[in-house]
DNA sequence: ATAGAAAGCGAGCGCTCGCTCGTTTTTATG
DNA sequence: CATAAAAACGAGCGAGCGCTCGCTTTCTAT
């Protein structure tokens, strides 16, 4: 029917989940382990967000998918599978949504900043609950999950970093160090899902949140910035 | 002996925290109570930041500190106590810090913006292992706990808001949207205690930082930046 | 030197945690 | 419809949690 269905749907993203950690599920039947993946991923993502991932326990998962103890174990064989889960299908979302940029678009430096700076605030909005666990959760993990997400974020950095240097050499950019600015830029970037309530209450969406990390960046960077009052505002 | 002791060494800060919380510690004098209450919570700063709050027991604090889970309980009547102190005094700091400009600072906008960016980002240097700690472990807070780390962030904000704004009717500031324009201007200044370990293994220390971010958000906003490659860059 | 107060001690209480496993229920197949 | 495989169940295990309290040690003032 529908010949697009949302690739980050909760369902798509476990089809994809089960597709990696097969060997810790013990469900056979495909379409069965995702759909329970399913639920149980979504439980545990609206618990995490309310009382942290520590603080949620496998009771409080039961109940909340109406599912057992021992049924919640033929999903998972750990809670700290569970959080391996998420945070791997984070990480690769993001590597996969920041490579898609269109041959055109990465001509131009100052297309693919903008490119980027939109990808990135749509793809965490769309996987919102999935990178909030992620980034609130990921410090208090064991070192492999830690040096993931460590290592993922300095990824997404360097992709930056590299459109910036490309930008600079041909004068688009004006920078001292492309690695600060572009590690200026992330924080920008992951303040519109840590900090989701606080532009909510605002009344600041998507696209104004965009608009406005475009025209603080650009302006920042920009080697020739329309200048004086009728630049375009933050 | 030194007319002026570090406001941010341990001891003045647990000196203060005493004060404000006298009826929660049952030891009388008061010397010996603020020097064991530094020794306690500089081993839960220390505990928590590599595993979290939650996961630092009472029995890890015991051990770290030499004192017994008895003595413990004399320096706080319960674990839910000892977070609000440390996240009390983290937000006390804050508001005291920012209030301490000079008058002639306050009276140039840009100048005031300046200063502010320095101010906090050096109260956070000082205060680092504090400021990670209430930022980390907020979400988890009890909901009061939470409130008071919620509307600390909103304070400093509307402290940023209210200079864009004066510097915005003088014509010094293009912006169009003070609030946000200092929303996006606190990640910056978190990034410094959130993501030490990036800098650090990048070679930034702190006034290349503040430079950094003092370049990116006066490009972003002055009405009339220097214009051309020369500008200061990030 | 000594007595009363202050501070420190640590085994133990009630409870919840992650996880297991023998059993029961559901599902798919001939 | 019978039957075996798959999935779900949930009481129970050992461990560790926050916290208490009767007792001992240390300090302080006479």
């Amino acid at each position: 029917m529908d010949a697009r269905p949302d690739p980050y749907a909760t369902e798509a993203l476990c089809a994809r989940i089960l597709e990696r950690h097969r060997d810790r599920v013990s469900v056979r039947k495909a379409e069965r382990a995702t759909h329970n993946l399913a639920r149980i991923i979504e439980a545990v993502l609206k618990l995490s967000s309310r009382q942290g991932f520590h603080e949620t326990s496998l009771r409080d998962l039961a109940r909340a998918t109406g599912l057992s103890m021992g049924g919640l174990y033929t999903y998972f064989d750990g809670k700290e599978t569970l959080l391996l889960m998420i945070l791997t299908e984070v990480v690769e979302s993001v590597q996969g949504a920041l490579a898609a940029v269109p041959p055109d678009v990465a001509e131009d430096p100052r297309a693919h900043l903008r490119w980027l700076i939109a990808a990135h605030i749509r793809l965490t909005e769309a996987m919102q609950p999935w990178f909030v666990f992620a980034y609130m959760e990921a410090k208090g993990f064991p070192p492999p999950a830690k040096r993931l997400a460590t290592e993922s974020e300095l990824a997404t950095e360097r992709v930056f970093a590299a459109v910036l240097e490309a930008g600079a050499a041909r004068g688009v950019f004006t920078l001292g160090d492309a690695d600060l600015a572009a590690a200026l830029i992330k924080p920008l970037l992951q303040d519109w899902y840590v900090k989701r309530a606080k532009y909510a209450r605002r009344g600041i969406g998507i696209e104004r949140y965009i608009a406005g990390v475009t025209a603080f960046v650009e302006r920042a960077l920009l080697t020739h910035p329309v200048s004086g009052p009728d630049r375009t505002p933050v």
